[in-house]
DNA sequence: CGATAAACGAGACGGTACGTCGCGTCTTCTG
DNA sequence: CAGAAGACGCGACGTACCGTCTCGTTTATCG
């Protein structure tokens, strides 16, 4: 997720030359994931990409191949792999994974539900592409609740041989159904509930445990 | 599920004419299956599906007013309500839930997979349909589950007041993730670790009971 | 020059099928004219025709394969064979001539002139198809040239054994290069100068016999 | 044609600085009239020419503002003013104008025709060069054909009050019209039928008597 | 049984986006 | 600092697909 590698060859062997602007990348993938969000991407056109970049289309095909290559890329470089210093921490499991999961801001969750809907199409519409760009919005979540579920184990909370990478899944797994499948919204009771119901039992603690 | 209406106003009120060929549904519906499974809801066209069909253009056109219509149905046939009588009966929760997941044939799996692939571009570019076109594939596989949870529940075997509805989305939630995120398949490993890990644990049951 | 050759190959073998509407080939031939004349070949693009032929592209690459082939073929109806009763008949060779040469009115023959501009680029951009297109413009006052020195052969004003080919073509090719070349418009003067310092020698009578 | 400006401010008032490098212009004006013979106008580009030369775009442009300039000043350099002790003398005029069309080489007569074939373009593609361009390759033979019509008029050949200057145009320009519109080659034929059906009688000779 | 009316295969049509390419400008690095 | 290399904005090219339409033909049902 970090160390992204620079879109389409670096062709850094020709050592003359005006070299790529850096800073056009970072305009074109944000106004990618711009207009991806706010039309989805059938709608989304790249004139209109290049347009809100102040680019011309030339300039973004010299960087992606095509339509779903660029927005491949710019939707991977979204999630970022989380830091344990980041992650809340609470003192009990079930606190950790009910803080992370809550959301941030109304309009943080608003970009990612569109983001989501963006997202959804690339995965037939690419499929050699479908792992990176799928993942990369759910898989920084995983990354979490590992990181929480381990952090939970070395202090004992639970114990040594709970499947991690297994439950890790859940929660992400569940909310990314519900989000693109149900297309209804990520609230508090549906946290409580996947948290109570099932991941913790799958842990071995109960709910009121917690 | 069943009972799909047929496809646009059957406008059997005009008195003469030639009526529809309903076979002409049928194949259609067959012919944008297939192609959908091969190349994806993108680069599946009209006329592609209309040339394997053997049929024109207008007579899709007669029928679905567009193609996200047409997949949209062609799709909510696949999956079909089942029927208590037809699931498992293995007098466990355990068994009935390994019995029902695994994978029934080699190449029925991989037009599911196929299948789950084309309809998850549909999410995004047809959103107001898409609950209905990414639960056709899902929907059964929750409403089986729903239906062997609650005759464990009723035989006794599990809690009565054990969140059923939830839990029944846990193991078709993460085999969509695996399936169109992951792009891993569905084997038998896979499932043995959801059910032990995951479900069992949820309905109060350890995995070593069942 | 009659009976032009419909566009692309008539396909007429399929025999279903919605026939092409041969309303839209004079429309557009007719726009590609105006556009040509007015803004030129480099300058005219082919959506500018097809919007003022209320077209669309598709209708237009339907027809033509590329735009040199769509100019070629419009320019290549400007002419038409020239029919013997159509000339003009004053008695004389010399008189014919300077009658048949004299600009019809202001606007047809500028009209001319922008055409000829807008082909002369042709030339080489489709070097195969040139011969068609450039003589479309010239080729008319060269048969009509012939005529009126065959006429006047037949009627014993000049030698039965002059080179009417090479003859017919002095005018046009040198009015031509006037217009293309020099750019100087074609007058009354210059007519006169051709006709009677060349034209008239060719044929052996000299210019005040006329 | 003589005394054509160095192309582009010479900005020698630079005081410092590395000199342009005068043989560039010629590597570049050479380059380009080769490719415009090749491909015509249209099809060629800058960065073609700009490789052959070994040069940079850079380069051309530093030099010409445009395409079409450089071009106009590449076809400008061609032609030459022609010095009447260069051209044939054989004593009588006809001789004289068949020795000067007479096709030098096979090459150099190949090489005029595509040129002329890529000069051709020029004419739409810059109207306001277009005269300039174009008359590069006619010119000197207008001028050459002045020269000799002068010098047999000097001579007593032909009639003191001949239009030269209308004369001298003849062969140029139905030269130019067989090789750009008819696309058919110079040779001795067609030399001889100009020179005797049409030129010399217009000077009053009969074409035996020459 | 003939007329009628709609379905049907075929494919043209208007529109819109795609991905490519050329022009003329610019920015960097090298000699 | 000229020059090679090549990125950049712009805009046209030719292609492909959507959803509509218009042909000529076929096939039920009604009068």
């Amino acid at each position: 997720m970090t160390d992204v590698e620079p879109p389409t060859s670096d062709r850094s062997g020709g050592r003359g030359g005006r070299p790529r602007d850096p800073g056009r990348d970072t305009a074109l993938l944000t106004a990618a994931l711009d207009v991806l969000a706010e039309v989805g991407y059938e709608r989304m056109t790249m004139d209109q990409v290049a347009a809100r970049a102040g680019a011309s289309k030339a300039t973004l095909y010299r960087r992606w191949r095509s339509k779903s290559e660029l927005v491949t890329d710019a939707v991977g470089r979204i999630g970022d792999s989380p830091r344990l210093e980041d992650l809340p921490d609470t003192g009990t499991l079930r606190g950790d994974l009910v803080a992370l999961m809550r959301p941030q801001s109304e309009e943080e969750s608003e970009r990612l539900v569109a983001l989501m809907g963006g997202v959804a199409s690339l995965l037939s519409a690419a499929p050699e592409l479908a792992e990176v760009a799928g993942s990369a919005l759910v898989e920084p979540f995983v990354a979490s609740q590992r990181l929480l579920l381990a952090r939970a184990r070395d202090r004992g909370e639970i114990d040594q041989d709970v499947d991690i990478d297994t439950i890790a899944l859940v929660t992400p797994a569940m909310t990314a159904y519900r989000l693109v499948v149900q297309r209804r919204p990520i609230d508090i009771p549906h946290i409580l509930r996947l948290v109570d119901t099932v991941v913790l039992p799958a842990v071995g603690l109960a709910a009121h445990d917690a």
